[in-house]
DNA sequence: GCGGCGTCTTGATACACGTCAAGACAAGCG
DNA sequence: CGCTTGTCTTGACGTGTATCAAGACGCCGC
């Protein structure tokens, strides 16, 4: 297996021959993966439970909905989105997934994935067997205590993109959308202004609850008003204020 | 302390002169709240460190939103709403609890409650403090498991409702609503097809982001077509499978 | 380079639900 | 009892977004 090449774009990608041999004590994202205070003795045990053998290509499944649930996720590269298919067999995405942030938690409640996560762009991946994590939460209270924080992280964004969809008109709701991979891509340190999306309008559209007419129709509308600079994917972001208060205030 | 009187509506009431005594051995709700394979050495444990003292009045809230985060909670008898408010001072209720259902896990992740919770009716509350709750987990492996399970269920119901916002009509979303209480209710040996709402039109709508006129509007469709008959709260649901039918496939 | 095929944009039209308004009903209280 | 207040229902109308349709753009293989 050689290493793909052209991984320019991809700042997160750590390109080393071996790079899926980091360990959690060297990788550059644990600060937003693992922000704990862990003895070093302990971040070599979660290291030995960890699994990176899994560099994924662009529209390739992590997993899929109903399939058994053995692990979590987390992201070293790349993009992901989890979505989930109706009894009607419609698609619901419902969630992005950038380097750092951990998924595949609608699992465990009933041991097969409750979602089905799919790559965006070519991504790597650390695999977490959810039994091993089990087993040394129970020694370890920090990392105990850290993954409950990381569901309920995950409960309280929910909760979030609930109200945006309850309560929120579609310039309000892309407007959120795109500060909030600002905000994820600043944790990075990353630029928050300037961004590449790595999912299609569709996709964008699906997730907010918006056709893609609409979506393209509010970028336009943004481009207009001086707030964003759209091209493609490409996005500027031309007055973060302006977009702060299209996201929150205008009504 | 005396008993409220008039507790006959609420069929989980348990009438005793002590019922904040119960213990999780012998609630009738333990099937549903705690579905585990516990020793009754281990539940004496949890019956320790879990606190009965708080029968809630009407409109008295659990807690609210960015409360120091201590416990969650299990309702042993009436309902609850829970509902964060946005920054603009909007409400958007995110889910309605029942008994042997357990709330307040939105607060783990920031160590404050992310939403609020205020009892619809007059409403029993087992505390679980959290801490406590933590160090057992640790000890009891089937106990850690059982609460990452209830947490990734609720991220599923989460997800479940984003759906339902983002996909489906306001009949569509109502008719879900619906069959969700009706399931619920079933699962507590209650009738699936007659109950009462404990929440308000406006509670409706705002959970499924409609307003007060579209849900009243919808009852009135349903009832016109012997789907439901709707006695202001009052609810019979007559035709099941109709109803089934309204929720899913309707295009 | 050229043709083909997604993805994205833009415009014209339709409709589901929101908004506004008024009346009906229920509950609490002097 | 009648008054008040809040909740619920029903109707008429307006609007934001979906739908339908067509064209533009970008990407890839040949």
């Amino acid at each position: 297996m050689s290493v793909p090449p052209g991984q320019a774009d991809s700042a997160d990608f750590i390109p080393c021959a071996h790079d899926y041999q980091v360990s959690c004590g060297n990788c550059r994202l644990n600060a937003i993966c693992l922000p704990l205070a862990l003895e070093s003795e302990d971040i070599d045990q979660l290291d030995r439970i960890i699994q990176r053998s899994k560099p994924l290509q662009k529209s390739q499944h992590l997993y899929r909905q109903a399939d058994e649930f053995e692990s979590v996720y987390a992201v070293r590269s790349g993009a992901l989105k989890a979505y989930r298919t109706t009894d009607d067999g419609r698609e619901q995405v419902t969630g992005f997934y950038f380097p750092g942030e951990i998924l595949g938690f609608d699992g465990i409640g009933n041991n097969a994935h409750a979602s089905s996560a799919k790559a965006l762009e070519t991504s790597a991946i650390c695999e977490i067997p959810f039994s091993s994590l089990q087993k040394l939460s129970s020694l370890m209270p920090n990392l105990q205590r850290h993954f409950f924080q990381l569901m309920s992280r995950e409960i309280t964004e929910d909760q979030q993109l609930i109200t945006l969809l309850s309560k929120n008109s579609a310039d309000e709701r892309v407007a959120a959308l795109m500060l909030s991979i600002s905000t994820r891509n600043a944790r990075r340190k990353l630029s928050a202004t300037q961004f590449r999306l790595p999912m299609s309008r569709v996709d964008i559209g699906n997730y907010l609850g918006l056709t893609v007419e609409t979506v393209s129709r509010v970028f336009s509308r943004m481009q207009k008003l001086s707030i964003l600079r759209v091209d493609n994917k490409e996005i500027e972001i031309l007055d973060p204020a302006g977009l702060r208060h299209m996201a929150n205030l205008s009504h």
